[in-house]
DNA sequence: ATTACTGTACCGTCTGGACGGTAAAGTCAA
DNA sequence: TTGACTTTACCGTCCAGACGGTACAGTAAT
């Protein structure tokens, strides 16, 4: 039991860190098995094919980042452009291999996000609905997106003094301390 | 000669409209000969293996954009932040199938979106060097890159009145009409 | 004659996935 | 508590098909 859950973990972790590395299109069973310390026939025991690992991949990624959403909040959606705003930079800030899962998702079928795309509608809205100004709130939110990107596709350019820069101008924007 | 470069483009056209349609992953040589009304044998005539049709996806995507910024600008760089806004809002309008070429690439090999990087900092940097409000030109910079990414993502949730909102608020903190 | 292909045949490798097996842990009646 | 059985969590092998790439003969326009 334990050890099952471990191996689920190591598995998904492996996906990610390959797909960053070697690109997504050459994400192979095999691959991540080796990388995982699995046998391909242990890999297929938890997915039993490949569509399965990538929409785990996108799960996880969503679970982690809603479990660490509704801790912050606390079920109180006041101020959750605030809470939003750190958390996306705590994410950002950790190297990220974790969302270029994501990636592999795409790469294998983009129809796969449909769940992120979900997510994030939802969230937008709740953020809408706490009723501070709904500009500074989609700026946040696009900004937030961009330098996701940015970090997912390798092309990250910003020094750290204009990340600090342009994140202190959108928390003013939103009313932050 | 006429053939020559028509072949090309067609190529082209085609993987980055099938890399969209059935995800990066799945895309084959033979896929994109077969869509693009070329045989196999003319596809690999014009691009002698697949590393090199990514390569010149992603080139296609940069001369594009520095051909369409060069003409907006006409030398000048004065408002350039304002151009770029513009000519990427106009990009971001007629479906962007051209941009998921990126996707392929970025599939393939990480490494091939380095020229992205270079051009995103250049540009960044020739804004800056403008002597706007800096603060303001990194958030333009983001807010587009993310609308970008959510679109290639096929995640975009804006809906057209947010987009003209957010949109409206970025033109103004960079001092548009 | 050259250019820009087409079409076909083929090769070696990789890949997803099916399959049969198995060691260990848990369940349960006697 | 022991033996019989079931379930869980894998391992290792195998294979059909897909893939990237090569080779080469042919063709139609310039």
């Amino acid at each position: 039991m334990a050890r099952g859950a471990s191996s689920r973990e190591k598995i998904l972790e492996a996906a990610s860190d390959l797909a960053f590395r070697q690109g997504a299109a050459h994400l192979s069973l095999d691959a991540v098995a080796a990388c995982a310390g699995v046998s391909k026939g242990g890999l297929l025991y938890n997915f039993p094919n490949k569509a399965a690992l990538m929409k785990a991949l996108v799960e996880k990624y969503l679970e982690d980042f809603r479990t660490r959403l509704e801790e912050a909040t606390e079920g109180e959606d006041s101020n959750l452009p605030v809470r939003y705003l750190d958390l996306a930079v705590a994410k950002l800030e950790r190297e990220t291999p974790s969302s270029s899962g994501l990636l592999a998702a795409l790469a294998e079928d983009p129809s796969l996000l449909a769940p992120v795309k979900e997510f994030n509608r939802t969230l937008l809205d709740r953020m809408k609905a706490g009723g501070g100004d709904v500009g500074a709130i989609l700026v946040l939110f696009l900004v937030l997106e961009g330098m996701r990107a940015q970090n997912l596709f390798g092309t990250a350019i910003l020094e750290p003094e204009e990340r600090r820069l342009v994140l202190e101008r959108v928390a003013e924007m939103i009313g932050a301390a």
